[in-house]
DNA sequence: GTAAGACCTGACATCAATGTGAGGGGCAAG
DNA sequence: CTTGCCCCTCACATTGATGTCAGGTCTTAC
């Protein structure tokens, strides 16, 4: 498929899919005339790309982990640490958002009951 | 206390603090000279809009909702709807992120031992 | 009063992901 | 062959929080 279907199967801009190989993210065969094509594997491959990138890791740090996430024996002890790091820096951020939702909530629970 | 010492007191670096207050989160008093000062209750602000800038909300956010949290009388049912804007916001990160954090686990699982 | 250090404003720089526009080919249907 | 739509590259713009630099003023201790 080209850049344009695989944008509409994933909801990536086609910009944003040329970045994703730029940064090589993604990977794409390219015809004579230079036009990029895509097999079906990418559609879910930039799935996990954007799931990584909504859950904050940036483009240089999925493009060490991807390569574990695709094939796991790629794995080496390198890889295994920036997994571990990112993991890491997650948890940090989901402990501090759950701290912060629990005071809005707190608030929001002393707003007159009509208004929620 | 002037700027420097606030920035010291907060970890906000004094950049930041003049920017916080440049979009309505925090403010001063001035000397006659311009200077800014603040009294002992901005080291405690400074440190929720900072709690709330890395839950991932915006300076036009927190400018809405700070307010409430200061103090809850002034809460109306437009900033209630805020509130909870927000807290959904947050609710949705945390997902994203408590499924990636359990992706990268399994791989990180499926290393050798001795790399973790 | 002078030197050192803290502060002021204003403006330009940075990073990351993405938008947008220009200028130019590619390809399929009529 | 032309029309319309998709694609190409290059490059500049945007957003948000922050860094950084320049040129000038204030404060404090000597």
């Amino acid at each position: 498929m080209r850049i344009g279907e695989l944008s509409r199967r994933t909801g990536a801009s086609v910009r944003s899919l040329r970045y994703y190989e730029d940064c090589g993210l993604i990977e794409a065969g390219r015809s004579a005339s230079g036009q990029r094509h895509y097999d079906e594997s990418a559609v879910e491959r930039v799935a996990l790309v954007r799931q990584l990138l909504t859950a904050g890791l940036g483009t240089t740090a999925i493009a060490d982990v991807l390569p574990c996430m695709a094939q796991p024996e790629s794995q080496t002890s390198k890889l295994t640490e920036r997994l571990i790091a990112e993991r890491d820096r997650i948890d940090d951020e989901i402990a501090q958002r759950v701290t912060t939702r629990a005071a809005l909530d707190e608030i929001i629970g002393a707003a007159p009951a009509h208004d929620r």
